[in-house]
DNA sequence: ACCTTGACCACAA
DNA sequence: CTTGTGGCCAAGG
C-alpha cells in the first residue's frame, strides 16, 4: 500500500533518521519506539516510499543486517563513514552491522 | 468490518 | 543456517 506523504509519523520518522549520526545506526523498531509506537514495518514503508532523500543506511533490521534490496549500496556507505560492521563475510551479500557498537540510542 | 500487503520483530524448532 | 507462528500498524480494496 501507500503512506500518506503527509501523515505526521512519516514526517517524525524522517526527523529521527536525519539525527542519525554518521557511523551509527538504529533498527526500523528503534525508530518507532522512539515515536512510542511498535510500528517497525511502517517505519519500512515509509523509507521505502520517502527516505531517499534520508540517511537510510543508518535505518537497518534488527539482527544487523542492512536494509532488504540495498545491501550493496548500504555497505558503500558503511565503508565510508566507517560503520562498525562485524568481522567474517567480507563479500557484498552476508555481512552485518556490529549493533553492539553502531546502535545510536538518541 | 474483514482481508491483504509490506526496506519489520521475537522466538521456537 | 532455515521455516513457521504470532504480533505489530497504516492504507487500500
Amino acid at each position: 500500500m501507500r503512506l500518506s506523504p503527509d501523515s505526521p509519523f512519516v514526517a517524525a520518522v524522517l526527523d529521527i533518521v536525519d539525527s542519525i549520526p554518521a557511523g551509527r545506526v538504529m533498527t526500523y523498531g528503534d525508530v518507532a519506539a522512539t515515536l512510542g509506537s511498535r510500528a517497525a514495518r511502517v517505519v519500512g514503508q515509509t523509507m521505502a516510499q520517502f527516505g531517499a532523500d534520508a540517511p537510510w543506511w543508518r535505518v537497518i533490521r534488527a539482527g544487523g543486517h542492512p536494509p532488504t534490496g540495498h545491501e550493496a549500496r548500504a555497505l558503500e556507505h558503511y565503508r565510508a563513514e566507517r560503520t562498525p560492521l562485524l568481522p567474517g563475510a567480507d563479500q557484498e551479500s552476508g555481512y552485518r552491522v556490529d549493533l553492539s557498537r553502531a546502535r545510536w540510542r538518541p
